[in-house]
DNA sequence: CTAACACATGAACAAGTATTCATATATAGA
DNA sequence: TCTATATATGAATACTTGTTCATGTGTTAG
């Protein structure tokens, strides 16, 4: 909310062919600026794409949006979600290691919930946007 | 490789007990109110889930970083993210196919820019999320 | 104690995917 | 025309990942 990189949009072209493309690969921008501020470094990259990873997974976005509106113990996930037992809970594994929800065992249950509100707001932002995406 | 599962916040208190687990799995929600209306179907968290993983690729979200500055041509995005040309290539096409990107032709050259405002700000809105979640 | 239950976890298998290599198409220049 | 360049694409390979099955751990009830 603070930054706002690349703002330049991408809608001037035409002109083209003559200010470049004359010799065999003669860069068409300067190798120097190559890598920018906004660019992402690998690493970056890496750890964004590994999150956005664990989030693309069908079963892992119901998941979150059942504990999105309440918390739940494994079994009734299980249920609701039609899904095996054991899948689930290897679901909420890895939900748990990257720290998107946690849990309190009562008995011999275990209710998990939302880690916190960031995790609901991106969650709410992304199905927002895709709704507008997909539309 | 983060194998640092969120253990602690576990210390919550073990009264409860009674007020539900009577009888073996005797669900903890009304059944009949399982699928509230802000659940994902299974279609949509389909439709988000293969959005989300197309997102979910280190180099892709470099050539989006990329393109979100300013439009390229493939030859140069892959000298810049140090890739081979083929396979910048081949992510160019899948964000081709689900209209992340899109192209025009100048002479032996194709340049990629990306498609809409729509994804530049789903971007930034990602890289802004991601930086408090990974902060 | 013993049995039933709730959940976790490791291993194995299946399905998906990104990269590379080889090749194809198209354009520009000689 | 022929050659070099720029990009695209199919096939093969290697890698990742989700699910299932079997089993293990911990808890409650009888």
């Amino acid at each position: 909310m603070s930054d706002n990189p690349a703002e330049k949009l991408v809608t001037e072209f035409e002109n083209g062919e003559d200010f470049c493309c004359d010799l065999p690969h003669a860069h068409h921008s300067d190798p120097a600026k190559l890598s920018q501020p906004e660019t992402l470094t690998v690493e970056k990259a890496q750890r964004m794409s590994e999150f956005l990873g664990f989030l693309a997974d069908t079963n892992r976005l119901r998941i979150l949006s059942m504990l999105a509106d309440k918390e739940m113990c494994v079994g009734d996930l299980a249920i609701a979600l039609e899904m095996n037992e054991s899948a689930v809970s290897h679901q909420l594994r890895t939900l748990r290691v990257i720290r998107l929800v946690s849990f309190r065992k009562q008995g011999r249950h275990v209710f998990y919930r939302l880690q916190d509100h960031h995790v609901l707001d991106f969650y709410k932002a992304i199905v927002e946007h895709l709704d507008e995406a997909t539309a």
